[in-house]
RNA sequence: GGAGAGGUACCGAAGCGGUCAAACGGGGCAGACUGUAAAUCUGCUGGCUCACGCCUUCGAAGGUUCGAAUCCUUCCCUCUCCA
């Protein structure tokens, strides 16, 4: 019997472990998984989200995947939202201070987060939470006293931190809070495990500290890598602009992985993958070595990512998509074709349409473009600005991407 | 409270009375090329105008000047050192 639960301890450390960074209290949670098991009550597994940013990617995703392993071996995620963080504003953008916000949008953002959360998690099966529920209630002795755990030294140790003030950057003093209210959160759940990209790695320590002074055994605390942007450089967020979203439409999906360098192809694969990809592996290694079919490659990571969240057909309709327009050049199908009113002449500008169908920013925008004959009508290049149009139907393209159909009349 | 340094376009960063819509780099867009929306090379990158040109923009508001991103005043914000 015992050894019976040994084994299956085991088996969930190592299904654990799988796209994980670090396991941090790897001791301490094998007798609570053990006891979990011997006494069908789960672990509580938590996770920490900024409900000011409803739009999750694939970044995200790797976090919530390492939540859905838990959630496999019968154990059950928390999701906690930061209403009381997000309510006083974030400021570590830099000169913006995000806007505080109201409980309105918080619950508005909190169903989109769980609506997106579905794509990866079994929604039924998690519980909600929101850190407001005790966060207002502290009193200001409340908060001395949680604050009183920990040194400056310390929390100044946090690398963001030490790199911000070390480069005379600001940092406002209720920053420094945060990580005490994370902290605590994990104290209120009585939370036995804790999920978190490596940027999250001295909160979640913190919270350790934390639990242990208010006589709570520390959690066990899960460390997933970060996935490198579109950029290739930095950690993917939606305010670099280096994203994929979740919920994007998957053709665009498609093409954003398509789009990444053939390296940051591989690092996708690894971190993404999960332990599950693991037949991409040799032609991985292949193409690591300068040879293989890193085209393919490609395609059949983007492949798999759209129907990760859109399922097969929408991924195959993402790469004919992807093969017709970007590989072929030609347009896309399904085109709707848009009604615009000729003016009294019976003509109308160019120039004026591609505006009005939103294919160019600007006029201005639209003459560079020309001039850089990247507009074309019924696939014909136009050079001039002054270019107007009659009665009928047109294919216009201003760009490899940017299509319209349009009738005159 | 005192002393100093700053706030420039999407970002970083030059400019410090006219030649500034503002150097340069990054990003973005486009063209060529390609194995892809990779890499590389080239061009473009405030708006209106066919165009001469005009309008908006250099933390905010005033002012000096024929003329200001550049000088003055007040204000707001950031950083450093001292108290």
């Amino acid at each position: 019997m015992e050894s019976e639960i040994d084994r299956e301890v085991e088996r969930q450390l190592a299904r654990i472990r799988e796209g994980a960074d670090e396991l941090i209290g790897e001791e301490e949670l094998r007798p609570r998984l053990a006891q979990a098991i011997r006494e069908r009550r789960p672990l509580r597994v938590k996770l920490g989200c900024d409900p000011s940013a409803p739009d999750l990617h694939l970044g995200h995703s790797v976090v919530l995947s390492g939540l859905r392993t838990f959630q496999d071996l019968g154990h059950v995620p928390i999701f906690l939202i930061g209403d009381f963080t997000a309510r006083i504003g974030d400021p570590s953008g830099k000169k913006k201070t995000r806007p505080a916000l109201d409980l309105e949008t918080v619950k508005r953002n909190t169903e989109t987060y769980v609506a997106q959360v579905a794509k990866v998690l079994d929604v039924e099966r998690i519980e909600v939470r929101f850190n407001g529920e005790w966060m207002d209630r502290m009193t200001a002795s409340d908060v001395v006293r949680l604050c009183s755990h920990y040194t400056v030294a310390r929390i100044l140790e946090r690398d963001d931190f030490a790199k911000r003030y070390a480069a005379g950057e600001p940092i406002s003093v209720h920053e420094f809070l945060y990580p005490f209210a994370q902290a605590y959160d994990s104290v209120a759940l009585r939370a036995d495990v804790e999920l978190g990209g490596t940027d999250q790695r001295f909160n979640l320590l913190m919270a350790r500290e934390v639990q242990r002074s208010y006589d709570q055994p520390p959690q066990a605390v899960v460390i997933y890598p970060l996935l490198v942007g579109t950029d290739g450089r930095d950690k993917m967020s939606k305010s670099l602009g280096n994203a994929v979203g979740i919920t994007e439409p998957p053709a665009e999906m498609y093409g954003k992985v398509m789009s990444i360098s053939d390296d940051l192809m591989r690092d996708w694969i690894a971190r993404l993958g999960l332990g599950d990809w693991e037949d991409l592996a040799p032609a991985c290694a292949e193409v690591a070595r300068g040879g293989g079919e890193p085209l393919r490659l490609k395609q059949e990571l983007a492949s798999r990512i759209v129907r990760r969240f859109h399922g097969e057909a929408a991924a195959g309709e993402a790469s004919d998509h992807f093969r017709r327009v970007v590989q072929q050049r030609e347009a896309p199908e399904g085109l709707e074709e848009r009604v615009i009113a000729l003016a009294a002449d019976g003509g109308a500008g160019l120039l004026d349409v591609l505006l009005e169908l939103g294919l160019v920013a600007s006029k201005a925008e639209g003459r560079r473009l020309m001039a850089e004959g990247a507009v074309q009508v019924d696939g014909e290049r136009v050079g001039d600005p002054a270019t107007r149009l009659g009665a009928g139907s047109f294919l216009l393209r201003a760009g490899r991407r940017r299509f319209a159909r349009v009738r005159l009349s």
